[in-house]
DNA sequence: GAATATTAGTTGTTTTTGTAACTAACAAGG
DNA sequence: CCTTGTTAGTTACAAAAACAACTAATATTC
């Protein structure tokens, strides 16, 4: 059988770049579905919360490029375990505006201090310069510099 | 002073990896969704025994670290779209060696030429040497060195 | 200022996935 | 051989995601 030239299933990029993603996920998903039973939306939402301050579950979408009934869900569980409150906004009271309850805020600073040291340690596997790069070239192919 | 040192969510690898690796999928996604009708794990096995020859589930479900449930579930919809035979192996009767049909080889031979062609667009917007070390280091992420 | 279209978010239904338990074949160890 | 353990693959059931239809509020248009 005729070796295939060069194109090869493991350096095809979108492939590659799911199985980057599923490996790398694995352990720090483990702590918050295992250690706070969050979903991944769901820590997203609190990350987002925690990290950029309070606002819309539209706004999170957008950011997170995550389908809105995905983000009305973790709201829901997330408002339920008392992490969030949500408040109907003023000038459009379809829209309400999501925070993080000290009880939230206190998970949030917990998986964060988590996260930085795992990134941290993903990051050991490369030279300062090529964690930069890495991360400059996953900005481009995830639309986030547009 | 900024409250949030210098940790941001859209630097944080596992977030990053997982929104390139969902952008990047989306267009060849909707080619072998919409025009094949294929699941993702499906279009996967299909490559498989397209690119490395005939093997046996466990041996796909263990190359693209996939669980066995998955794997079988594509394989049965796989055969029964005649895109692939199943053949109880002679040594070992519990296995069997799965291989493309014609019309399986059909299939795979259009989607490669539509993922080789995708794949280098994809890869125009690095230079040649970022292509390549975007490879390497997710390969390192993705564990498919060890 | 009604009539129409949009938008924020929710709910219901269908697919797909994850997990565990299962069958059937094989492998040792005694 | 025959008990015990392991392995390849399937099936059943629970959890999660995708998609469509919905409500209620706000914009737009004529």
């Amino acid at each position: 059988m005729a070796k295939n030239d060069e194109f090869d299933l493991q350096n095809f990029l979108p492939y590659l770049l799911n199985q980057a993603a599923e490996q790398s996920s694995l352990e720090f998903q483990r702590i918050y579905k295992d250690r706070y039973g969050l979903l991944r939306t769901e820590w997203r939402v609190l990350f987002h919360l925690g990290m950029y301050g309070d606002m819309t579950a539209k706004e999170i979408g957008a950011r997170a490029m995550t389908h809105k009934t995905k983000i009305s869900r973790a709201v829901s569980r997330l408002a339920q375990r008392r992490y969030i409150t949500r408040t109907r906004s003023e000038n459009d009271r379809r829209a309400e505006l999501l925070a993080l309850t000290p009880a939230g805020q206190g998970v949030y600073q917990e998986l964060r201090r988590i996260a930085e040291d795992y990134d941290a340690r993903l990051d050991r596997r490369f030279s300062r310069g090529e964690g930069v790069l890495l991360r400059m070239m996953l900005r481009r192919l995830a639309g986030l510099d547009d």
